[in-house]
DNA sequence: ACCATATGAGACACTGATGTCTCATATGGG
DNA sequence: CCCATATGAGACATCAGTGTCTCATATGGT
C-alpha cells in the first residue's frame, strides 16, 4: 500500500464542498455532489459506499467540528457568558453543515443514532447549568433548553447570513447578543465585542 | 354540483393529518400521508394532485394561520413586547407546521415563492421596528435578524416538544423569555406569565 | 519504459415513489 | 328504488435516483 498517496481526491475535499452544496439544496443528487466536488459519480461513489453514508460521514465531520470547537473555546473557564460567545465565534464555519444535519431528522429517529450528539449536548448542557449556578444565568430557563435554542440560532443565523438578510461578519454578535441578553433594551447593550 | 356534500373526506382533515405526520418525519410517502388521513391514496390524488400540490397547501395553509395570529395578537396595540407575548402564544399550535416548512428549503428556492412568506416576514419585521422606535428593544439587533430568530426559536421550540425535551405547557414562555430576554440574568426576570 | 493504481465515462439493472387508470362498491339525495 | 357521485383497491407505466459493473485512460512511482 505504498501507492496510498495516488489517491488525489482527498477525503476532505468532498466532504467540504459536499457539505457546502447540501447546506444549499439539500435535496442534491449524488451526481451533483460528484460534479461540484469536481469529480465523477464512479469515484464518489469508491469513497463512499452510498448517499446514506456520505450523510454519515458529514454527520461525523459535523460533530468533530462542533466538539473541537467546544474544546477550543474552554467551556469551563471564566464566566459562562464569556465561554458561550468563544464557542459561537469557534462553531461558526460548522454553522452551515450544522444546519443541514439539523433538517435531516431522518438522522435522528434511527435506533442507532450517533452518540457524539447526546455527547455534545451534554457538555452544552453543562456549560449552561455553570452559568446558572453561578448566578451569571437565569434558572427559569432549562439549560435544554438553552441547548436547543442554541442549535435553532445557529441555523437561523446561517440560512439568514446565505440568504443574505444578516451580514456574515455579524453572525457571531447577533446569536451570541440574542441568546445572552435578548431583544430587551435594559441593560448592558453591548460590550465584549470582538 | 347539489352533490357537492356527498364530498366525505373534507380536505381541512386531511391537511392536518398530514401536517401532524411530515412533521414528524418530512419525508414519509404519499401512501403513508392517505393512511394518516384514514384514506386512500387515490382519493388523496383525488384533491391534491401530487405531493408538490399538497405541501404547498400546507403552505398555504400554514401561511393562514400565521397571518390569522399575527392579526389575533394585535401586533400594533401596546406594548410591542406584550404584542410578541400574544403573537408566540396564538401562532404556537402552527409551530410545528412552520418547523416542517421551514426545513422544506425547496420552497424557497424556486423563481415564484409564495409571496405570503414575504408579508408575514414584513409584518414580523414591523414589528419589532415598532419596539425599537418605541424604545423598548434594543437597536443593534436587526429587525430582520429578530424576525429569522423567531422562526429559529418556534422550530426549535416544536422540536423541543415533541421531543418531549421541554414540556408543552412552556412553549410560549421558553421562546418569550428567551427572545425577548436573553439568558442572562440581570433584570426582570419573570414577570408578564401567561 | 513499465506497471500498479485511481479515475472518468458510460451502460445496466434495480428500487421506490409517483401519477394514472379501471372497476367494483358504498353512500346519499331525488 | 334509481342514479349520480365519491371512495377503495389494485394494476400499471413511468421516472429519478441509486448502486454496480466494465473498460479505456491518466497518473505517478520505480
Amino acid at each position: 500500500m505504498v501507492y496510498a498517496r495516488l489517491m488525489a481526491v482527498d477525503r476532505e475535499h468532498v466532504l467540504r464542498s459536499a457539505a457546502a452544496l447540501l447546506t444549499r439544496r439539500s435535496t442534491a443528487t449524488m451526481d451533483e455532489v460528484a460534479r461540484a466536488a469536481g469529480i465523477s459519480r464512479a469515484t464518489l461513489h469508491r469513497h463512499f459506499a452510498g448517499r446514506d453514508a456520505l450523510v454519515r460521514a458529514l454527520e461525523a465531520l459535523c460533530i468533530a467540528e462542533c466538539e473541537a470547537a467546544l474544546d477550543a473555546a474552554r467551556p469551563d473557564e471564566g464566566p459562562a457568558a464569556e465561554a458561550v460567545h468563544r464557542l459561537v465565534r469557534a462553531i461558526e464555519p460548522s454553522a452551515a453543515l450544522l444546519a443541514f444535519l439539523y433538517s435531516e431528522n431522518q438522522l435522528f429517529e434511527g435506533e442507532q443514532q450517533n452518540q457524539g450528539w447526546t455527547r455534545l449536548d451534554e457538555r452544552l448542557t453543562a456549560l449552561f447549568r455553570r452559568g446558572q449556578e453561578s448566578g451569571e444565568f437565569r434558572i427559569d430557563l432549562t439549560p435544554a433548553w438553552l441547548t436547543e435554542a442554541l442549535y435553532g440560532l445557529l441555523t437561523s443565523g446561517a440560512w439568514a447570513v446565505a440568504e443574505g438578510r444578516v451580514a456574515a461578519k455579524d453572525f457571531t454578535y447577533m446569536i451570541v447578543e440574542l441568546l445572552l441578553g435578548g431583544a430587551r433594551r435594559t441593560r448592558t447593550p453591548r460590550r465584549e465585542e470582538s
